[in-house]
Formats: structure tokens, sequence, C-alpha cells
RNA sequence: GGGGGUGUGGUGAAAUUGGUAGACGCACUGGACUCAAAAUCCAGCGGGCGCAAGUCCAUGUCGGUUCGACUCCGACCACCCCCACCA
């Protein structure tokens, strides 16, 4: 028998058994309630890091303890596997997106294995597997056919010098992330999935979800971004055609003065005047080639342009000037905005750089506006002035009262807008999903037929980072014939957004070899929804928005029967260290800094506050290097000890080394005792302090288990074992109540 | 500008939701063991006064509700995160 404490024997045992005696594997049981959780699925870029550590950790212990409550648990592990970083390292290493990714998950699940997870590894899946997005591109098929997904043209993120379009992330400050020139808006055509027929369900079902955390629903409600109001038309001054505007402050229509237009707008050009055209056509060019720069400037100036075109105030009859305006967003509404300088302060200082009319039409308690005078819009409470038959009305009476108005009138209608916008799915890259669509001269977009499935993504294709689709550079895999016609076409050489992939993994998990369709309707109903969902708080919005949306698809698809896909989350914080700098070689690892100087140099370090982990800011900690020294014990200990999972966890060296401590003493606490309680049978009886520890090991359970059950606070759960750790080395009378310290102990294992 | 969050010892944090503030850990201090060190064990550890039993002060600041407030309400200060010209 061993002498002392020895992390890496125990686990490396153990973790044989389970893998041998396939101890998590799990399957349907009807009559056995099931619980299934899940922690999000990790991107493999090569290695565990502390994020993961911490949150599978968490997700290990529900598991395993839902588990000993007689759950019968579904814990499953897989890859988020398709990605730009993949398709970075090819173009840096020439190594192929597949080879990388796959060698990394190999890699990773070796760490995970290491790490003890209770994981069904039988039905681990990969998102670039071509069993797990050919389904993917059925579900497309299917809501191709139904208008879910539908082709428009939009804008994207250009770099001119480097020929590529670029994701929102590769966008810094306006410019390009590798060669930092300016970035451009280029207009392409591109897939997107009608989410927002799904708004109003969405924010629905956030009053119904008890199990989010509030924050969290709060997030995605703002998100969607529900408002009513009305759309108004405005009659052309010599023409026949409106200008259709939304607006949430119908009760300012008397004091609409002047019209703005997004320089996107359909009409913009054909309301130019010719003595206007010039200037027009400069500002929409340069508005274009400004965008995303403009969204991220402080100190943003509102410009724009007079079209020279007139249009009509449909109620006060006063002709309205059209300028084109670079702060209305072409996306959100109708792309046109009806100006109310005086309540509201973009119109306002817009209105005073162009010297445009103001009229005031809602006046507050106080002193009388003058629009002379006036130096910012008033956006509060009035009651309505210079508004006909509405004067004298509270301006939230005359909101309903106006809208009744226009709707009798049929100048417009009440109507709900929301700020959540289509999704966006197509991606210019190569290691993705492909979308499974053909483009004939004749018969225009075709599907592929579904007995065609699944379009797999060639091998054999050059990664440059520079041009359009890398796809599109393989013949082979854009020429075809069309499905419909037998002529020539081509391919879509477009891949899905990789947030399409994590949006139904879930679901695949419970039946992952399925083998005629996305999910096997039985196994979901079985297994869903998720019980308990963990994951990081950075995914608050697109991830779990996008889940939700898809769990309601394939449910109106009738591929299975669920409304909401996690019925308990819970988010956790980053995983934070401090920095540390030296002026000579920047930021620093922790051991290329000893005593407070750095190594190199010697120069005194600077020590920066704690911030995320990150390899850039060198503030990393390898989980491998804390196996091998600890043990995965060690580091799940820590992990879940040091601060409760919503909060961030602040990294310390020594705080690792007293919980490796603490394990120490719970081994040496059994192994010295062997002898003792060898022979004893179950506590019965007992008194003086053997009845005290008793106590303490019953209280002991209920505390953990009332911790861990819903609640959450593991790091309150360990202190308390703690605690009776501490009281079995206090143990003084084991000679005469060996039962009672047996109990004690079995209890702490 | 909008939304969300946090503020408790030297430090990470507890206080199960209005009832003994600081559990548990880290750091530190003293002691035991050792030739010595490491490891381990024992003790102390918010501040003031006191030899002591004690006692007063203390949960960002200022007010309020309450028999009682870290917890609830109001105002303010500081920091963090997210969204950001959404009509």
């Amino acid at each position: 028998m061993q002498e002392r404490y020895n992390a890496g024997a125990i686990e490396s045992k153990w973790q044989k058994a389970w893998e041998e005696r396939r101890t998590f594997k799990v399957a349907e049981i009807p009559e056995k309630e099931k619980f299934y959780l899940l922690e999000m699925f990790p991107y493999p870029s090569g290695r565990i890091h502390m994020g993961h550590v911490r949150n599978y950790s968490i997700g290990d212990v529900v598991a395993r303890f839902k588990r000993l409550q007689g759950y019968n648990v579904l814990h499953p592990m897989g890859w988020d596997a398709f990605g730009m970083p993949a398709e970075n390292a090819a173009i840096q290493h020439g190594t192929h997106p597949a080879k990388w990714t796959y060698e990394n998950i190999d890699n990773m699940r070796a760490q995970l294995k290491k790490m003890g997870f209770s994981y069904d590894w039988d039905r681990e899946l990969a998102t670039c597997d071509v069993d797990y997005y050919k389904w993917e591109q059925l579900i497309f098929l299917r809501m191709f056919e139904r208008g879910l997904a539908y082709k428009k043209s939009s804008f994207v993120n250009w770099c001119p010098d480097c020929q590529t379009v670029l994701a929102n992330e590769q966008v810094e400050d306006g410019c390009c992330w590798r060669c930092d020139n300016e970035v451009e808006q280029k207009e392409l055509e591109q897939w997107f999935f009608k989410i927002t027929d799904y708004a109003e369900e969405l924010l629905d079902w956030t009053w119904r979800l008890p199990g989010w955390p509030e924050p969290v629903l709060i997030m995605q409600r703002n998100w969607i971004g529900r408002s009513t109001g009305c759309e108004i038309d405005f009659p052309l001054e010599h023409s026949l055609k409106k200008i259709r505007v939304f607006t949430t402050r119908q009760d300012t229509l008397y004091g609409a003065t002047f019209m703005s237009l997004a320089p996107e707008h359909p009409m913009a050009l054909e309301l130019a005047t010719d003595a206007q055209r010039p200037a027009v056509e400069e500002f929409i060019a340069r508005v274009r080639r400004q965008e995303k720069a403009r969204r991220t400037s402080e100190d943003f100036e509102k410009e724009g342009v007079f079209t020279g075109s007139w249009c009509i105030n449909p109620v006060t009859r006063k002709r309205m000037p059209i300028y084109l305006a670079n702060f209305v967003l072409m996306d959100y509404g109708t792309g046109a905005v009806m100006a109310v300088p005086t309540h509201d302060q973009r119109d306002f200082e817009f209105a005073r750089k162009y010297d445009l009319p103001l009229s005031v039409v809602i006046q507050p308690e106080g002193p009388a506006l003058d629009p002379a005078t006036m130096t910012e819009a008033w956006t509060g409470p009035g009651t309505m002035v210079n508004s006909a038959f509405f004067d004298g009305l509270g301006n939230e009476a005359a909101k309903e009262a106006i809208a009744d108005y226009l709707q009798k009138d049929g100048i417009g209608k009440k109507t709900v807008n929301y700020r959540l916008r289509d999704w966006g799915v197509s991606r210019q890259r190569y290691w993705g999903t492909p979308i499974p669509i053909i483009y004939c001269d004749v018969c225009g977009t075709v599907p592929v037929p579904e007995q065609d499935l699944p379009v797999v993504l060639p091998r054999d294709v050059e990664l440059t980072g520079e041009g359009g689709s890398p796809l599109a550079k393989s013949s082979s895999f854009v020429n075809v014939t069309c499905p419909q016609c037998g002529e020539a076409a081509r391919r879509e050489t477009d891949t899905f957004d990789t947030f399409v992939e994590s949006s139904w993994y879930f679901a695949r998990y419970a039946c992952p070899d399925f083998p005629s369709a996305p999910v096997d309707r039985q196994a979901v109903e079985y297994w869903l929804p998720v019980d308990q969902y963990i994951g990081g708080i950075e995914h608050a919005v697109m991830h779990l928005l996008y889940a939700r949306f898809f769990t309601k698809v394939l449910r109106d698809l009738g591929m299975m029967n669920v409304d909401e896909p996690f019925a308990n989350l819970l988010t956790q914080g980053m995983v934070c260290m401090e920095t540390l700098s030296c002026p000579q070689h920047g930021w620093l690892y922790p051991e290329e800094a000893a005593d407070g100087r750095c190594v190199k140099c010697g120069t005194v370090v600077a020590q920066g506050r704690n911030e995320k982990m990150s390899k850039s800011k060198k503030n990393v900690v390898d989980p491998d290097n804390l196996i091998n020294r600890f043990g995965a014990d060690t580091a799940r200990l820590f992990s879940l000890f040091a601060a409760p999972p919503e909060k961030d966890l602040e990294w310390n060296e020594q705080g690792v080394e007293g919980c490796y401590r603490f394990l120490n003493r719970v081994w040496r606490a059994v192994y010295d005792n062997l002898a003792v309680i060898a022979d004893s049978g179950p506590a019965s009886g007992s008194e003086g302090e053997g009845r005290t520890l008793r106590r303490l090991t019953h209280r002991t359970i209920r505390k953990v288990t009332e911790d861990i059950d819903g609640r959450f606070h593991f790091n309150t759960a360990i202190a308390a074992v703690m605690e009776l750790v501490n009281a079995i080395y206090a143990f003084e009378d084991k000679a005469r109540q060996p039962a009672v310290l047996r109990e004690a102990l079995e209890t702490v294992v």
C-alpha cells in the first residue's frame, strides 16, 4: 500500500476503471427519472484552459450528485469544431484545418479524461463530422421550404487591402486586424434565418424561464427590443409615392418638420434633384466607406445632405424637406425617420446644424419652451400644444388617441418593431458547413435535393486568406448540373456561421447515431429539455438565443416536441489572474518572473490587476501542469472552492496548494485510522465526544446536500467538509467508538 | 447615452435571504517536532480601551424603515461588464 497521497495513482486507477466499465454510459430507461446535465461544448483550440476546468468541474459535481440521488443522468461531451482558428492555422502553418482540428480534439479529449469528468463518451460528437452537419443541411432545406431561410443583399465588413471579408471580431476600431487599414462596407447576397418571425415567442418565454438568471433574461429582452408605435405614410410633394416611417412617438407628429432617410434607403437616389445629385452621391459614397468606424467613435458628428425633394406632413399639411442622415439605420424600422427636432436630441442637433425649422408640440410644466432659445430637445412628459384637436391632452394619452386617429384615417397603423435582426448565417469561409444550394441560370436558386445530401466539404481547397469564399476556387465543388433542368450550374460557396452548429447539438446528444433524421423524436422526448445548462455569461445573448430559436424551429418543422431547450441555466464567471509585465520584455508568463523581477533582465516586474486569463496577456495557467503537480482533484477542488460559480475566480497559487494540503489531510485521516476502523460495523449509538462528531457528520451531509442541490454553493459545501475533517482530527475517543469515526470518514470520502 | 452588476478583515470569501458579522481557506505571527530545513501538528489573527471578565467602534458614504439592517427603501461615491445614434 502507498505511504502517502498519490493523486496520479489514484486518479489513473479509477479513470481506467470508469473507461473499461463504461460507468457513465446511459440509455433511455422510461421508468427512471432522467436528468440531462450539459456544459457548453468547447471549441477545439488545442488545449483545455482554466475556464474549461472550472465549467466542467461544476457540471461534473452536479452530474455525480444527481446520479447519487438516483437519476438517470445524461452527461455528454463533444466539439464545436468548425471555425476560423483552424483556417488561420492553415493559412499560417500550412496544416489542413481538418488535421489541425482532429488532432486538437484528440489532445483535449485526453486532457478531459485526465480531469476525471464523468461523461458518456459513447455520445461524443464533432460538428465538423459529415454525420453531424449533413443533418444541419437537412434542417436548412426544410427552413428554406418554409421561408425561414432566405437570401437578401446585405453589407459585410470588407478589407480592400486584404481583399477579404472580415468577421465583426476581426474589425478593431474600424480597421482590419491584420493590416490595420480602414474597413469598408461591401454589399453581398447573404443567407438569413428569419429569427424575427419568432421575436414575440422568444420574448414571451423569457417570462416563463424561472430557472434562468434574471440578468440573462433581461439581456435577451433588451436584445429582442420590442417597441410599440406606428407606421406613418408621408406623401411626396410632387408624386403619388409615399415615404413610410416607424415611430414610437406619434404624439410628436405635429412637430415633425423634416424627414431623415438612411443613406442606403432605396429611394435615396431617386429623391435627389438634378441640382443636389452630386452632393447626394458623394454623401452616400462617403458614409458607406465610414459606416463601421463611425459606430465606435465617441465624438461622432451628425451629418446629412438635402435631397432637394419635399414631402408633406400628413396632419399639418406642411412641406418637409427630405434629408439623408448618417445616423439613420436602414435595418431598423423602415430606414426613414420623421424628424421632430423639439423632442428628439438627434433631430435637434441636426436641425441646428442645417438651420431647419422647429415646432414645439409638447409643453412641460414650468416655463414654456421656445424654439428660438431651446438648447436641447425636450424628451420628457408634457401637455400637447400646436396639435389641433389633441391640444390639452397629456402626451401619453395623445399617443393612443393619435394612433387611433391615424389608423381610422388610413394615414398609418399601429405596429410593433424589434431591434432583433434576422440572423445572417453566410460566412465567406472554408471551415464550415456548406450551404446546400445550387444556382442555375435557368432555374435560379435551387435547393439541393434531400437524397443528394450531404454536400460534403471538399478537402482539396487552397487557403490563402485573400479573396472571397475559398470554396469558390474549387472547380470540382462549384461546378454541378442543375438538379431541376440538368444544365450546368454552380454551388453556393459560402458556409454557415458556426453558431448554427451549436444551436441544436444538445438535441443530437440524445441520439448521436440516429441514422434517419437530425433527431430521434423518442429519444428527444425522453431526454429534453436540458435540466441544467452551464456555461460562460458571454453567451448570454447570441448562443442562448439562437439555441432557443432553433428549438422552436425544429418543433415547428415537426422534428421534435420541445418549446425551450434549457430548463435551468447557470452562468459561470471568468477565471482571472494578475498580469505581469516587464518594461523591456512586455507581458510575462508567471514562470518568467522570480522574486518580483524579470528573469531575463532583472527589472522589477509591474503587477497589473486581475484580468481574464488570456494567452495574449500571458497570465495563463496550463491545467496540465496543475494535474501533473497536484492531480486533477486539486484542480477541481480549487476551481470550486475559491469563489461561488457565478463570480469571477481569482487564480491564486497558494490557494491551490491549500487545496492540495486539504486532500493530503483527508488521505491521511483515512490511512492513519485504517487499523482502528477496519472491523467496525455501522454506527449505532454514541456518547460524549462521539455524539458530537456524529451530529456533525450528519449536519455536514445536510449542509452539502442543500448547498449543491439548486443553490450551487460549492465553496460553502467544501468548507463544511473541511470542518468535518478538522473535527475528525480532533476526535480522541477512537478506540471506544470506532464506528463513529468510520462513519465520519466514509462521509468525507 | 441605455441596461446590468459589485463594494464586508492583510486577502479569496461566509452569514441558507431581516436575527450572535467575518464560517472555511490563504497570508502572517508565535510555539512543538528537527542538528537544520521542508512537511506536519498546536495556538493566535478586524480596530480601540483594558491585566482580565469585558466593553465600545466597524459590512463604500449619508439618511430612512424596524425591537433588530451586510441584508429592505432613498440619495450619493467608486469600480466592473454588456449594448450602444433602434427613431
